[in-house]
Formats: C-alpha cells, structure tokens, sequence
DNA sequence: TAAGTTGTATACTCATGGGTAACATTGTGG
DNA sequence: CCACAATGTTACCCATGAGTATACAACTTA
C-alpha cells in the first residue's frame, strides 16, 4: 500500500512526507539567517524580529520552529560541535603517527572555524546559553579538548611530538585555532585552506628557525 | 598663600584635593566591581543594578561617577589595551635580536591577558562598544597587531625568525595568547607566569621534537 | 548661619525585545 | 465536503534594564 514516493515527490500534492522535508528546509533557513547575525551582531543584539525580517516572515513564524532563542542559539552551536567531532574522527581514521593526526585534526578543525556554523562556536560565550545548553556545550568542548590532548600525549610517547605539559600545550594549539573565527574574512586573500595550512605550519615548526 | 598640603591630607577637613581623590579611588571600585561581573557572565548579562549591589550602592551612584554603561565597558578595555602596549614598549627597550624582543612581549602579554582587565580585552566583542568607542578599540588591536607583526618581520630580516606570512605567523601567535584568558583559572595549578612561560615556548620551538 | 557643592537614595520613565493569544488561510485525509 | 493540521499573520502582554527627575543629607565656604 505504500504510495510510490518517487512518483509523489514530483507530484504538487506531494503528501505527508513531503511537508516534513519542506519543514526541515525551512528550519534550516532560520538557523542559516540566524547564524549569519549572531556573528555580525553578537546573540544579544540580534532579535527574532532581525532574524524573522531578514527572512521576510514575522516573529511568531520563527516560534513556530522554534521554541525559544536559546534553542536557536544552541542549535547552531551544536553544528559547529559537531563539525569539529567529525574532523576529529576523520583524522582518527586516517592512522600514521600522533603528530599526523593530530595534524590532520588542526588542519580540519581550522577549516570548521572559518564556516559560520564554527565560528559561531568560538564567539559563543557560555553565559549566553540556556543552563540547560551550556552544560551539554561545555561538555562537549572538554571532549574535543580531551581528545586533542590525548593524541599529544601519544605523540609525546611514540615520539613524534615534543615533550611538555599536555593540557596547556593543547591550550595554546586551540587558542590559534579557534582564534581564526575572530579575524578570518572570506572575502580576503586567503583561502581557509590557506590559513589553516599556515597556521598549522607555525604551530608544529615553531618561530625559531630550523638549521 | 598656598596650603601646607602635607597638613592638609591628615586633617579630617582635607578639602577640594582629597575629595578628587577619593573620587578617583570610587571610580575605580566602580570599575574593578564591574569588570569582574562583565568577565563572569558578560556585559550584557550584567545590568548597572548587579554592579551597584556588589558595591552596596545604587545605580544613580554610579551615573554620578560614569556617563553611561558603554563609558565603564570602554574604561576596563582601555586599560588592558593600555596594560598591553606597555609590555610591548617594555619589550622594545630591553632590546636584543628580534625573536628575544618578541619573546619578551609575548611573556608580559601572556600575563596581561590573565588580569581583568586584560580578560576584558579579549572578551568583549567589537559590537558590544559604542559606535565611538568601538572605533578606537579597533585601531588599538590593529596597532597591536602592527607591532607584534612588525617584529616577527625583522626577525625574518635578521635571522632570529622563521620565514613565512608575518600577518598570519602573527595571527596564530596572539590567537594562542589571547585564548588564555578563556580558560585561565587564577585558583588553577598553574601561575600566570608558569602559563606564559609553556605558552611561548610551545609558540617558539613548535610541536615538533628538536633533534 | 546661609548658600553652594557633592554624593546618595527613592521612585519614576521609557524603549526594547522575548514570548503569546487569537485569528486567517490553505492543503490533506476521511 | 467537512474537519483537522500546518503555517502564517496581526496585535498584543510583560519583564527587564538603561537612564533620569527629584529630594535630601552632609560637608565647605563665605
């Protein structure tokens, strides 16, 4: 009894399944507009009133998809988190030795932070989430922190990355990396690929010159 | 016919002189209080009220001694942004090759950016200042900016640096200072010196082992 | 002692913005 | 064809928080 879902998905009377898609869509538009002002504006000074004109609906529109600002707010945060985790996973799956994935990692997790998604992860104090929220997304950045120190303490083992203090050493590594979301323009002369190969350069040669 | 004023500051009656003291020293309280909440939960999260019950005054008391709430914003950056340009002129006059001077400017940030004031700098975003001021804030980052790029240039020059993109060398050297003072603990096991110190050595020698 | 200056509190005003109630419209399914 | 669900709007409510008008107390100075 199933309806043929390809013939209805050209259909105009295109059903149930159809108006779910378009809904997933259409929340989408939201996060994608919202994302954008949080960025250029900051969380506070952007109201649902921006994100909804910009979107050329009205307020209650957006409450339709959303309960609240806080929920946007963690939803795009969680995009970011979440692209952050996969890179971490991919790097994990490509092998060789601690400081090779950990270079794949920065590589990755640099090109995250240059998308609207990550930058808003990094520009997200906190204080603005929902308690709620702020406990999952605090979790979360300790993972990623914890996963990144943990490929350095292997490379200090296999011998692959200097010795030191792990914890602050991934510190000063995330802090360049999240740093970018603060000065990166896309319409400037490097790419994201650029800066993130760049930056990681610095960080794994060091300022010193080598002889 | 002027006072004896070392009579005067130990009379109850002190006069004009001591009352503009006292209110420098009020202001400041002001300020410090307000900082403190601003790098707790955020300029927006925290209302003239919070600041004026810490201080167990009210809020005409503080416009008595700020225009408004940007003006005491503007006043904490400004004097980390101050704090920081010191250590570069500090840095600058003890002198030596490039790379000891921009260690040495590296080292004092590092420090400044675990004070309130200095965590205030690199907390508050650009748009939460007042048009006015939020142009002088940013002239003051990219003369910050300037400078530090300006040394890593001549040590490309003289041989104390490695070569490479000086604007984006010097991106991921302040990205990983100024992300010190999100994670900062002042009741951590780690002193502001000892994080200065693993910071700019991770930054100096890289993450790969010398041999 | 009268007038002025400084610092502080009480008690407002007022704009902003998150969130909602109630209603209109339209396609969907029985 | 009718009831219902989904989507959207207009028109509101209400809390918060910046900033102020005004009164008043205390000390200074003439």
């Amino acid at each position: 009894m199933a309806a043929n879902s390809a013939l209805r998905r050209k259909s105009p009377w295109a059903g149930r399944e159809a108006r779910t898609r378009e809904r997933e869509v259409k929340r989408e538009a939201v996060l994608r507009t919202a994302v954008t002002l949080f960025n250029e504006r900051g969380f506070h000074a952007t109201s649902i009133d921006d994100v909804a004109t910009a979107l050329n609906i009205t307020k209650p529109t957006i409450y339709h998809y959303f309960a609240n600002k806080d929920e946007i707010l963690f939803e795009c945060v969680r995009r970011g988190i979440d692209s952050i985790q996969q890179a971490g996973l991919a790097a994990e799956k490509k092998g060789g030795s601690a400081m090779e994935r950990l270079c794949a990692y920065m590589r990755e997790y640099a090109i995250v932070v240059t998308t609207d998604f990550g930058i808003c992860v990094t520009r997200t104090a906190d204080h603005e989430l929902s308690a709620a929220a702020r406990k999952r997304f605090r979790a979360s950045k300790r993972e990623i922190d914890r996963a990144i120190s943990r490929v350095v303490e292997e490379g200090m083992i296999d011998g692959s990355i200097a010795t030191g203090d792990p914890r602050l050493m991934t510190f000063t590594l995330t802090g360049s990396l999240n740093w970018i979301a603060q000065w990166f323009d896309p319409k400037g002369a490097l790419s994201p690929e650029d800066v993130a190969d760049g930056c990681v350069a610095t960080l794994v040669q060091g300022l010193a010159p080598r002889r």
